[in-house]
DNA sequence: GTGAAAGCGCTAACAA
DNA sequence: TTGTTAGCGCTTTCAC
């Protein structure tokens, strides 16, 4: 608190240095057209004299406005897509900045519940609106939030109800796999296999028909390329030698970098280098590690800066009551091309 | 907005529901001890029918209070010690949950002004106190917030001015290394090799010294087996090779896990592996990277958990003007032993 | 123990 | 164009 000794100063004291009323510096704020040029100035100038800027709470309370946006914040995963949420809450920041809005986080009581603490931001009108962020399985934050009419953006898909249709923004993990195929078969490969995720995941299975579709496409064969199962390095080293000992796949197309670095260990094994030796990989998201490990991995990153400007743009129109027909938003991704390929 | 239909309960009408006066009802929730049970009873009743929860905007005008922290963001940088503001958040957010806070994040309109932003945030009574992070390079924030009195814990020494008095958490780089040097040579390696950032890096002299005091404890040589540089990869390379041709150093000490990556690639050149071949690295930080990258790097890990706990500690004492005698902490990091020692 | 009155700093609505 | 009035929902006196 500034001048926790001189107080601080309000409308009034600026108001009376100004020798008009209240309003009339209310108005110079948020209608300055409406002021007579001399006033305004005037006003302005007691403003800044005074080093005068209005009380958040007053201006909360009145316009029952807070200019806050809750997001949850989920305990980083052990080893998982980390440093992805770095990225994207920067940029968030940065986006909501430009609209007049600002990121409060919140933690959940029970991190297993995907409702819990939402409502008790929303009930005692601390934000104005949400940015959900989890919806990689189901999103029952979406449906909850809408019963409620409450402002919201989704970053992801609301995969088991594509017709859903609360406000949206997801980046298209599909092409960013058929980008990666492109690029692999550009270099002369052909046998390029899947290392994905558990059949289960809504995301595994888009990345997947990525590569599926283009494959298919070029020509490219896929029986037997294909592997699934958890994001672990573990896997991912079971995975691309068991590959090795069928169909011999001369590249190798992960669903994450966690699993590329398990493909890559696999490959060091056999006493083959990644980039050389004709074997590539290429993993997904664009982690620190990708970036780190020798000789640099390629990998399909995500236009988080772009998601996030998306869906300030978005929480605006929904703040404003403006109404959006189609607020859905796909942004693809790019590929980042390194050593591995 | 929960009931943009029905209107939200107040006060008035929690006191109407329960036939008394608005003020017994908000004593029910700050004093409920001055309540007889009954009434208490009665009222608590109402205030669970309406599902009231008391309005923001409206305790903090008349409070003075927004129970708000503010933590700047800062950009990502690439590849560095990216991970660790993801734990740290999370941390910082749980522990201020606990004290009944939370985090608002704001970015700075100019990056290169360390004070950029506090201003405005402070001016219009948003937020009742600050953590400030980026005091790696000197700390003009704390000599600006302290003058005007603004209650803020830093996570970082004031390196630049030892005897500072604001509040303040840090980890123990320099222990961190004293106990890689122990695990190192408890191993049998003798020429431990130092591979660190510039001079003018504070915390890269201060994580430095640990590995001198160490090494001349234990007897160990420490002449030319030390290397200077900036934090990347490369240099850790190019050190790495430039102290195989010296001194032959068994084992590589990196003040980072960036610069310890550079080591691993410098060591895969002479075609030796780390871990087994008795050559050993340990990183700094216990990033994504090091846990990922083939053997496991093992790496110095910092208590983010313990230090947003005494942030928060720090914080709520500052807020209740309670006056603390000694408000430094400084706290012990742990090593993470993986493949490559 | 409970209630009535006042006011935190601001803006929406209306009057001048 | 400017000023007046009222009140957002809460807590802090201070009577009763």
């Amino acid at each position: 608190m500034p001048g926790r000794h001189r107080p601080m100063a309000t409308l009034a004291t600026v108001a009376a240095a100004a020798g008009v009323s209240r309003q009339t510096v209310s108005n110079a704020l948020n209608s300055p057209d409406l002021l007579r040029p001399e006033t305004l100035e005037r006003v302005q100038q007691a403003i800044d004299d005074l080093g005068y800027t209005p009380n958040r709470a007053a201006r909360n309370l009145r316009t029952r406005a807070s200019h806050l946006v809750g997001l949850r914040i989920e305990p980083a995963l052990q080893g998982n897509a980390s440093g992805l949420m770095d990225r994207f809450l920067h940029s968030l920041v940065e986006s909501c900045k430009e609209a007049g809005l600002h990121v409060l986080l919140f933690a959940a009581e029970d991190v297993n519940d995907p409702l819990d603490g939402y409502d008790a931001l929303l009930a005692s009108a601390a934000v104005d609106a949400f940015v959900v962020t989890d919806t990689y399985r189901g999103n029952p934050q979406a449906a909850w939030l809408e019963a409620r009419q409450v402002p919201f953006v989704a970053f992801g898909r609301p995969w088991a109800e594509p017709h859903a249709q609360h406000p949206w923004v997801d980046v298209d993990g599909r092409a960013g796999v058929g980008l990666a195929v492109e690029h692999l078969a550009d270099r002369g490969h052909e046998r390029i296999a899947w290392v994905g995720w558990q059949k289960s995941s809504y995301i595994g299975e888009d990345r997947r028909s990525g590569w599926l579709d283009r494959m298919h496409q070029r020509g490219l064969p896929t029986t037997r390329l294909s592997a699934r199962g958890e994001d672990t390095i573990e896997f991912g080293r079971r995975a691309a030698h068991a590959l090795v000992e069928g169909e011999q796949p001369t590249a190798f197309l992960c669903v994450s970098d966690t699993v590329a670095m398990g493909v890559l260990q696999a490959i060091a094994d056999c006493g083959r280098r990644p980039g050389a030796d004709d074997v590539a990989v290429v993993g997904f998201d664009d982690s620190l590690a990708a970036q780190v490990i020798p000789p640099g991995l390629t990998s399909v990153r995500q236009p988080l800066e772009g998601v996030a400007v998306e869906i300030v743009r978005l929480l605006e129109d929904r703040l404003a009551m403006r109404a959006v027909e189609h607020p859905h938003v796909i942004l693809a991704p790019e590929l980042r091309v390194r050593g591995t390929s």
